[in-house]
This record gives C-alpha cells, sequence and structure tokens, in this order.
DNA sequence: AATGAAGGCAACCGCAGAAGG
DNA sequence: GCCTTCTGCGGTTGCCTTCAT
C-alpha cells in the first residue's frame, strides 16, 4: 500500500551511477545476496535509496544480463508475446533470458511500435487500424476489380484458367474477394476481444519486415502490391518456428498468413496482418480456395467459437448490392 | 566545423499488491 | 480487519549520442 518512502529521503544520491558504486554494489550483492533493498544501501555503503539499488542490479550489473541488438527471433518474441501481454514487461522478459523488462520496454518503444504504426498497425492491439474510413480505399478498389474482370475478357480468361474451376470463374474470383475483404472487415471488428492476437512482424529487416507485412495489411498498397503477400505468408511462418496450433489443423493453404501462439500458456490466434488479404494477382489462388484466405475458417471460430458477429456497418451503406451481398 | 533534431537508453516516479505485525 | 512496510511494475523523463543540415 502507499508509495514507498525510501526515495523520498532527501540526502540521497540520485541519476547516473558511477563505476564505484556500480563496483560497490557489485561486491555486496555477490558477496551477501541483496537481501532486504531497503537496508542493503546502508549496509553496502551507498547513498543511494534501495529501489535505486534494485534497478541498477537488475537492469544493469546482474551478471546473466545479455546485452546488444536483439535477434530476429528475440524481436518476434517480444511482438509475440506483447501482442498476447499487452504491456506486461516482466512478463515478457521472463520468455527472453538475458533481458530486462525494462530494456524489452524501451525497445518495443523506440522500434517495435513506431514500426508497427508505420505499417498501419495499432501498436496495441496488433491489428489494423480499424476506422471505416481507412478501408474505405479497399472496398473502392474491390468493387473497381468486379467491374474491370466483368469487362475483360482476357482477364476474365486468366482467372478461369488459373481457377481451376470450370464454371463461373470470375464470380468466384470476386466472391473470393469480397469473402477476404468481408473477413478483413470482421477482424478490424474484433479487436475488443481479449486473447485475440497478431504477430506483426516477419521479414529479417525493418524494410523487408514493413514490405512484408505491408501486403498483409487492408490497405490499397496491400491489395495492388503483388509481391508482397508471398513473403508475408513464408517470412511470417518461417520466423515462428516454435509457433503450434492448439486448436485445430489448418491446411497449408489456409495457412498462408496465419499462424499460432501458445504463449504465457494462452492459446492465441494470430493472423499476420490481421486480415490477409492478398493482393489482387492471387485472386485465382483465392478462387481455388473457396473457404476464402487463411483467415477464414479459423478465424471466425476464434472469434468466438464460430458464430460470426454481426457486421457493425451496415448501416452505412444498407443499399450497396456489394455490402449486401455479404448479409 | 557548428548546431539543432532525433533516437536510444538509463534511471526516476508513482502506483499497486503482497507480506507482516 | 487494519495499518505499515517492502517489493515490483509500468509510465515517463532527461541525458547522452548520433545524424542531418
Amino acid at each position: 500500500m502507499g508509495r514507498s518512502p525510501c526515495c523520498d529521503e532527501s540526502g540521497l544520491k540520485k541519476g547516473p551511477w558511477t563505476p564505484e558504486e556500480d563496483e560497490r554494489l557489485l561486491q555486496y550483492i555477490q558477496k551477501n545476496g541483496h537481501g532486504s533493498w531497503r537496508t542493503l544501501p546502508r549496509l553496502a555503503g551507498l547513498n543511494r535509496c534501495g529501489k535505486s539499488c534494485r534497478l541498477r542490479w537488475t537492469n544493469y550489473l546482474r551478471p546473466d544480463i545479455k546485452r546488444g541488438k536483439f535477434s530476429q527471433e528475440e524481436e518476434q518474441t517480444i511482438l509475440h508475446l506483447h501482442s498476447v501481454l499487452g504491456n506486461k514487461w516482466s512478463a515478457i522478459a521472463t520468455h527472453l533470458p538475458g533481458r530486462t523488462d525494462n530494456e524489452i520496454k524501451n525497445f518495443w518503444n523506440t522500434h517495435l511500435k513506431k514500426r508497427l504504426i508505420q505499417m498501419g498497425f495499432d501498436p496495441m492491439t496488433h491489428r489494423p487500424r480499424t476506422d471505416f474510413f481507412a478501408a474505405l480505399p479497399q472496398l473502392i478498389a474491390l468493387a473497381a476489380l468486379r467491374d474491370q474482370l466483368a469487362a475483360d475478357p482476357a482477364a476474365s480468361a486468366h482467372l478461369q484458367a488459373g481457377g481451376g474451376s470450370a464454371a463461373g470463374g470470375v464470380d468466384v474470383a470476386i466472391q473470393a474477394a469480397k469473402l477476404q475483404y468481408l473477413q478483413c472487415l470482421l477482424q478490424s471488428a474484433a479487436t475488443t476481444i481479449d486473447g485475440i492476437a497478431s504477430t506483426a512482424a516477419a521479414g529479417s529487416t525493418a524494410d523487408a519486415e514493413a514490405a512484408a507485412l505491408g501486403g498483409a495489411l487492408c490497405s490499397p498498397q496491400g491489395t495492388q502490391d503483388s509481391t508482397a503477400a508471398p513473403v508475408s505468408a513464408a517470412s511470417g511462418q518461417q520466423l515462428l518456428p516454435s509457433c503450434t496450433f492448439p486448436e485445430a489443423p489448418v491446411s497449408s493453404e489456409a495457412d498462408q498468413g496465419l499462424s499460432y501462439g501458445g504463449g504465457a500458456g494462452v492459446d492465441v490466434f494470430v493472423c499476420h496482418g490481421g486480415a490477409s488479404l492478398p493482393p489482387l494477382a492471387d485472386l485465382s489462388d483465392a478462387a481455388n480456395n473457396p473457404s476464402g484466405d487463411g483467415c477464414s475458417a479459423t478465424a471466425s471460430s476464434s472469434f468466438g467459437g464460430g458464430a460470426v458477429s454481426p457486421l457493425p456497418w451496415p448501416e452505412f451503406f444498407p443499399d450497396d448490392p456489394f455490402i449486401t451481398d455479404f448479409l
């Protein structure tokens, strides 16, 4: 209860630690253990409060502390655990031997958080930004696609050939695109559901990561960059080698853009990019996979036992056949 | 070379929960 | 059951370094 009085005491030194202080604290703890942090400074002959000593020890002097840059694996772990645990830095730190909560927190605030924001993700939910107008360009792009496919025999032929289905290739492709967009919307709407998380990072560098994730975002770029999605799917699977599939097996097709994580004892559904809407160039593949993309069947089941929640948006454009087709 | 901006990190502050009397 | 003390955690700040102009 209440605030610790130790740091309120006047006359105690604050600010950066000197090498002499470090040495004194280190030697004392190595010899006696830290025991009571409150009494430690006096016993060790340090003019610091116990809190400051504890912080210095846990964040800097502890012998098992790992220094240097975070590895890709560590980065992945942080992203994944943060998506599950939120800002529970100490809990995250327990999964990263040698890293302190402070270090992880700093790394998050200075690197990962900014990167997620740049990629259009909400750093708290790890999901694409949920405002409707942000998704509007994609809606428009899909509507345009429908018109274009209907008007372009070459594209239709391509889709029919690639789709492998003799009947209604264009329609199937459009339906698949619609389905994927719907899933995008649904997933955006599900941001408040606890326990649902996504690992956002994939790729070996920030730029590669951005590119990879950008392909999976519900954004105009995501729908038009024909190279992004494969990178996303591939890297997403590569970089989460320890991910498990606690609920249901997922087919390799459906697995694209998906991964599961069981960190911290929590079964977590993870969908890269929140809604792996593939680029439009992949529509033939989408048509091959009538269940939609990797966020389809398992996604809806993860959002509450398979029942899809009612859309929150129909009131915005109830008369648009493109939307009502979904309902 | 000088200066300002931005980034990165160590440390502090204050709150909350656990433990003990 | 209440109060006090201690510990741990997360948010924030401020300093130092690096980069750009």
